[in-house]
DNA sequence: TCATCGGTTCAATGATTAATGAATTGATGA
DNA sequence: TCATCAATTCATTAATCATTGAACCGATGA
């Protein structure tokens, strides 16, 4: 009585549920999560925009984003303990980039596809 | 005397940083970090893996995690209201699913560069 | 209509996490 | 060595977030 594509559930339960196994370890996933957690702030995100266009010291973050440079460089530290910058010291200051191109690519497709979307707008319920 | 690639400063705080433009606009950047944010909960990484495998109900995936329907429920939520997941109704039970392809590239390349890397190991100072 | 089952929402609680200023470290130049 | 400047760490406080069970909603079948 209901020959459409997608399959019926006339059983009492039935979805064509085979019992799933383990489809990744904890390990992998635990620091994909990490990596996903420290893009998901707007600061720390923005921070992140910010050295797309170049590398640059604490001091000058902390001015553009209008912060005290402890904030910023403890938002750096997240960033940076999920490998997304990296530092290096040059005289008296640390100069902070993006850890790699994978890291660019990242955060760009992110911004592009956010800027995109929103067509449909998110279901309210 | 040094003529390498990365510039050098040896003014007294001249690390190339012309006057930064507002790189992008706080709406688009927010969306993304919202986006991010879903993803970086070990518990909700995981329930989308569970999703990429196929559309699920939640008592099922509440069955697979060992958790509540409730708690379940709550994480998903927070998913579809980051436009990741959709759900039909079918009969008494709802079944989610992940949104699109570009969600499952997400899932599938960020798990699977968290299981290479680590080769390096992250700085830990 | 009523009872039941699957799912969601609500409100309270506990646990993480971010921000902030003070103290501290490290490098430079006097 | 000392003073200074850039940056980090530390400890406190505030804010955010996840979890949980109870109450509620919506569809189904008796």
């Amino acid at each position: 009585m209901n020959p459409q594509a997608e399959p019926v559930c006339d059983e009492p339960h039935a979805h064509r549920r085979d019992r799933r196994k383990p489809s990744v370890d904890e390990a992998t996933l635990g620091r994909a999560a990490e990596l996903f957690a420290a893009l998901g702030d707007p600061p720390r995100l923005r921070l992140l925009a910010l050295l797309a266009q170049g590398p640059a010291c604490v001091s000058d973050l902390a001015e553009d984003e209008q912060e005290g440079m402890s904030t910023i460089s403890q938002r750096l530290k997240v960033l940076r303990s999920a490998s997304l910058v990296r530092r290096r010291r040059q005289g008296k200051h640390v100069i902070y980039a993006l850890a790699d191109q994978h890291v660019v690519d990242l955060v760009f497709n992110a911004l592009a596809h956010a800027s995109e979307a929103q067509v449909v707008g998110k279901p309210k319920e």
